[in-house]
DNA sequence: GCTCAAAATAAGAACGAGTCTCATTTTCAT
DNA sequence: ATGAAAATGAGACTCGTTCTTATTTTGAGC
């Protein structure tokens, strides 16, 4: 089942109804592998509603079928969620071009600090900041 | 030497004359230990221009003397780099509250990750979501 | 101390991301 | 088919941040 079905059922499931505009937001967010801005998504469908854009992202989020990612002060972006993994970004400086990637040794890392902490932790992020190839090319 | 005589001398090195404002800012921070918003800068120093704010902290961050914190989507914190060391950030996700931690095991495969990246990594940032302590109580 | 060009500043307009409101359209249980 | 409830689009609005511009302050050279 791909993750576009798997998203509507999940809707179908919570009682949501279904429109024209969250059909187009998920099959916009199936085509991508990685992070799309919220504004970025409102001006690949002009004729969705930036009002609705944000709403349909809310919802997907509360159902768990996108995760934010927080890439800066700018705009946040927001991800599918593959069962296939959890991952980090890196994202260039010039270009805003993010990177996924993923370490075991990093995750490690991460679970011992929480482990260790008073804060009962239930979430991470870690952001490398840089320069892609291709912007490095270019200098 | 104090870190705001640091952050003076270091602004008459690089060659910019000293203002009221300036002064003003780098006082503020100077007694504060953790994160401070832009905004909250600004409003604690009303006889300061809002641009003025702004500027003074982008300078602060090239001498090196401040970093950025991201928190999250709002808005933007910056914090006195302390030369006693590089840390990141838990935040609590019902008061705001944030708290510095830092380990070696961590900071070892970050750095792993970004040698052996494609990407030229010129920082990076780890944030741990969660509830503290004293909220913990509170439920 | 003066002087004056350059730097710093204050005030507020402009901008961009995100939220809210509300009138209209669409959905779906009946 | 029908109509109440949900979804939507358009645009007003908010808030953090940036830009513009006219004015004030600074400090190097006298």
């Amino acid at each position: 089942m791909t993750w576009g079905e798997r998203a509507s059922k999940r809707f179908d499931e919570a009682g949501f109804r279904t429109g024209a505009a969250r059909r187009q937001v998920i099959e916009l967010l199936e085509g991508e592998h990685c992070a799309l801005t919220a504004l970025e998504i409102d001006r690949r469908l002009p004729k969705v509603g930036r009002a609705t854009v944000y709403r349909t992202l809310e919802q997907l989020e509360e159902l768990e079928l996108v995760h934010r990612v927080d890439v800066g002060g700018e705009t946040t972006a927001y991800e599918r969620n593959d069962p296939t993994g959890h991952h980090h970004h890196m994202v260039c400086l010039r270009c805003g071009r993010l990177v996924p990637f993923s370490d075991q040794a990093l995750e490690r890392a991460i679970h011992g600090v929480a482990g260790r902490a008073e804060f009962e932790v239930t979430a991470h992020d870690v952001l490398l900041r840089g320069v892609c190839p291709r912007c490095q090319e270019q200098s």
